[in-house]
DNA sequence: ACCTGAACACCGTTCAAGT
DNA sequence: ACCTGAACACCGTTCAAGT
């Protein structure tokens, strides 16, 4: 049968990731099968691993987007320089993203790749960089030049908190919750965070 | 056929759940099946639903079970009543407790429950709280008497940032990166934030 | 009362067959 | 070259039938 060639490769992948946050928005993560991608876009699922390697690989390029979208939008608020104002100002940005993409947040962070799935590959870690650098630099005017290393560590320890207080609370893993509460936790973790960065080198020796 | 019976209810629960953590040790979450608990106990899928509600409810009962076991790991360290040993101390076992159980903290945290699954029962939501309490003790020192809902949430933040870092690092879901990185970044986000909740009252208002 | 195992409605993935 | 749809080996869950 078939060699419809309506789409393009490229409409074809477009239009599967479109379906797919549609679906994980829907009817969350556990919808989201390569027989609904399918059925949404009018392919057979044979057609899917034409372009994609399998499902894995599929959401893994539904992610890349979403990390290209919160670039987008991080990206786009004004650096000061003042590390308390530019962080706070990148989570407020982070914290407007989100309810706007749960679907594509809950793809983000709910989604466990399988046992065998192997290594992150470059070009994905390359959107995870570009964003965890946003947050480097915003934070970069709290440590001495040289330090890049630890710099980069402190944004990954603040982004990967964040993530946690995102994985536990508005998932309700934590029990009864508003998703406001969600916003109250981000502000502790960042602002308590900050204030114990400022104030490290008067602390004792670890 | 059947009505063997050679184990009582309680015993049944007891081996599916003992069984579902060398699965998930062993494969992973994606090989938590009903079809494998029950394999691996010797009876078949249906007898599994006459122990638990579904395996959503069975995977429940599991991650309740880690939980006392971390809380008998935690409530085993002394409280000095100095809120940084005490909380290092806490941050010390939880940090030995994972690796030691890694399936179980894998079925604890990745595990997303299906959209419809509803509130968490109040019996799970005790043994969180149980937990929690223990961190909100140690570091009730820093905050004023009459504060218990301040200590609770910032409590609350500590143990959702430390998931994060869990779930991000140790899954490797910000690329690559050993998982001796993992206890490295747990002590950074509890040594800022507890540096900055001391120093929280000289900050500037919110 | 307890357990089985077949059945139902699903999965991800592959691939011969068609155009 | 591209797509289909049947096929394979799985899922979770239910339930008539057996002891």
């Amino acid at each position: 049968m078939a060699r419809r060639s309506e789409h393009s490769r490229e409409q074809l992948y477009i239009l599967a990731l479109i379906a797919a946050e549609r679906i994980v928005e829907t009817g969350g993560l556990h919808a989201l099968t390569a027989r609904n991608v399918a059925d949404a876009i009018g392919y057979s699922p044979g057609t899917l691993y034409n372009v994609f390697e399998n499902l894995d690989d599929m959401i893994l390029h539904l992610n890349a987007l979403t990390l290209e979208l919160l670039f987008d939008a991080l990206s786009a608020v004004p650096v000061t320089g003042d590390p308390n104002a530019d962080v706070d100002a990148l989570l407020d940005s982070y914290l407007r993203f989100l309810p706007e993409h749960p679907g594509l947040w809950a793809a983000l962070f709910d989604y466990v790749r399988p046992d065998g799935a192997g290594e992150l590959p470059d070009w994905y870690q390359a959107k995870i960089d570009r964003v965890l650098n946003l947050l480097a630099d915003a934070l970069s005017p709290l440590f001495e030049e040289g330090q890049p290393d630890q710099t980069a560590h402190t944004a990954r320890v603040l982004w990967a908190g964040l993530h946690g207080i995102y994985a536990l609370e508005a998932s309700g893993k934590l029990g009864v919750v508003g998703d406001d509460n969600f916003k109250d936790m981000a502000k502790t973790l960042t602002h308590t965070f900050l204030q114990g960065l400022q104030h490290k080198n008067q602390g004792e020796k670890r």
